[in-house]
DNA sequence: TCCGAGATGAGCCTATACTT
DNA sequence: AAGTATAGGCTCATCTCGGA
């Protein structure tokens, strides 16, 4: 059982939101600390705003309660940037800077009147944490794509770490970026369409692609922390993300890949695991599994290499 | 009422490109 | 060649809040 927390409320929300409580029987309760603006009580739910602009409900199991939810949820409106064409497609990619695993660049396109529910779907997920487990990324997945079947298209790129280990990384999330591209607009058969992508510093690959697409009629967007912005490139991250914790899970739990009681933790160049398995499997002289980016610094000081500069021009 | 979990920012890692 | 910038990732410390 979950809250509900709505975020990024101005002063007149804030206000309509108490009113809304106050007018449907709510009873002010006092504040606990200063941060707190007010609290109210409705049925089995507390209802606490915050100084940050953030209003929290506790969990419910009334009916009357849920419906005042979805009154919260309109007087909210977009936490995101609103829709501009009849369908946002947003995309973004996870896996870019670890040492071991594929990069997966993942495209979602969603008609604009699924926006709310998507909203809804998506308040929780923090694409930035790693401390969540599978089965959450998991479960903000499946929330996603069976929003509605017909309606949400998703479509996903995998680079494995050969490639990243001999080309030119950020061509690489170009052709990536295109394929998805393709895909989806090839199957939306419309350029009624605002595209989103979280900005990686395109090369001229996706540069030109992006003009091709404007020229077309598509709106287009290149920029950093777009998935702040965007609920679309929000939900891409999602899946990126999900497939990204999925592949490093399977890797984790081969017991192939585990050595000396160790797994490869996280997959990150400064995770403490990931270092002291590192260490034990070049020490057992058995060569790199696949998953390894071996061209990374950290593997190169592990063997004793010297890192060399990598230059795919 | 109060403890601990989540959020946040700094500083480290990875990559590439541009400037000096 | 070294320094700057951009992107994303993780860890750690600190602080804000979430919830019993």
């Amino acid at each position: 059982m979950n809250g509900r927390t709505w975020r990024r409320l101005d002063d007149d929300k804030d206000k309509r939101i108490r009113n809304l409580l106050l007018s449907n029987g709510g009873t002010e309760l006092p504040c606990h600390a200063d941060f707190e603006r007010w609290r109210i009580q409705l049925e089995d739910s507390t209802f606490t705003s915050y100084t940050s602009g953030v209003i929290y409900s506790t969990p419910t199991s009334s009916p009357t309660v849920q419906r005042i939810w979805s009154e919260i949820d309109e007087i909210v409106g977009f936490q995101y940037e609103p829709p501009t064409r009849n369908w946002l497609f947003g995309l973004d990619e996870a896996g870019k800077g670890e040492i071991f695993g594929s990069i997966f660049v993942a495209g979602v396109a969603f008609p604009k009147d699924l926006f709310f529910q998507l909203q809804k779907i998506l308040n929780f997920a923090d694409t930035k944490s790693r401390k969540r487990s599978l089965q959450y990324w998991q479960g903000v997945y499946q929330g996603t794509i069976s929003l509605d079947k017909e309606k949400v298209k998703v479509h996903a790129v995998r680079i494995p770490p050969a490639s990243v280990d001999s080309e030119n990384l950020r061509k690489l999330l170009d052709r990536a970026y295109i394929k998805v591209i393709d895909k989806i607009l090839g199957e939306l058969k419309t350029v009624d369409v605002r595209i989103v992508v979280d900005d990686y510093m395109l090369e001229k690959d996706m540069q030109d692609k992006m003009l091709e697409l404007k020229r077309m009629g598509v709106e287009t967007i290149a920029e950093h922390d777009a998935d702040q912005n965007y609920l679309e490139v929000k939900a891409a991250s999602v899946i990126a993300k999900y497939l990204r914790e999925k592949e490093i899970d399977e890797i984790r739990n081969n017991k192939e890949f585990q050595i000396d009681g160790l797994t490869i933790g996280t997959g990150s160049s400064n995770n403490p695991e990931t270092l002291k398995w590192l260490k034990a499997w070049h020490k057992s002289n058995k060569s790199w599994p696949w998953f390894v980016r071996k061209t990374f610094r950290t593997i190169a000081i592990i063997e004793g290499r010297k890192p060399s500069k990598r230059k795919f021009k």
